[in-house]
DNA sequence: CACCAGGCAAGTA
DNA sequence: TACTTGCATGGT
């Protein structure tokens, strides 16, 4: 799957450049939501300097959802970054590199306390923040490997996470470029109506 | 106009 | 436990 969606696609480049905390915010940013508008609401946080544990601790929850308003559902991911920078501060001291110190499962637990962070945000905080090899499944993941009858369709999130992880090497890399290829792939050829021609994964002939 | 986008938590039975 | 529903903008 890899290879031939690489052949395909090319490396995506995912999460270049980006300081952790950025990440984080827009890991929470991009649930169920297109990243153009994610990129808006960072690129306002921005602007005023707000892309910070420190100032969105102190800013206003109501501000918060003003300025991140282009990526949709402002008012709940206002909370939710007030509830992970108020982990941040009450268990590490505003210190993200004190949680990110920590084993894979115990910044898993910590992540997963937080309300409004579940299984796809904690993994994606935790291999492109972290740069730690933690598997992110989303819903084009399982589209394709239930598609392609490599799972059932009621497959849960950590089994079709062990699948891939004890598939695999353990390489942060390799993880982080899988996820994204399967992104790629899904945006064409894996949506919710099938339509499925020319998709790079044909091979098992589900098409 | 309908449908979609890098989910999650809370409510219902 | 197993469904459903609310949350919301911006692009195609």
């Amino acid at each position: 799957m890899f290879n031939l969606m690489l052949d395909r696609f090319g490396p995506q480049h995912w999460w270049p450049g980006d300081g952790p905390f950025e990440m984080m915010v827009g890991a929470i940013l991009t649930q169920n939501t297109n990243w153009t508008n994610v990129e808006k609401a960072l690129a306002r946080l921005k602007k005023d300097n707000l892309l910070s544990v420190s100032e969105i601790y102190e800013v206003s929850t109501e501000k918060l959802a003003e300025y991140i308003r282009p990526a949709g559902y402002y008012n709940l991911k206002s909370k939710r970054l007030k509830n992970l920078v108020g982990m941040l501060v009450d268990e590490y001291e505003g210190d993200i590199s004190m949680l990110f110190n920590e084993d894979i499962d115990s910044q898993r637990m910590t992540l997963l306390s937080v309300k409004g962070i579940g299984p796809e945000t904690a993994d994606s905080i935790i291999l492109y923040a972290a740069k730690k090899p933690s598997f992110v499944i989303d819903t084009y993941t399982y589209r394709i490997m239930s598609r392609h009858n490599m799972v059932d369709e009621q497959v849960t999130y950590d089994e079709l996470q062990n699948l891939f992880m004890e598939s695999l090497e353990p390489d942060h890399g390799l993880f982080n470029e899988f996820h994204a290829l399967i992104v790629r792939t899904g945006k064409d050829y894996c949506k919710k109506v099938p339509k499925c021609d020319n998709c790079p994964l044909n091979i098992w002939g589900s098409d």
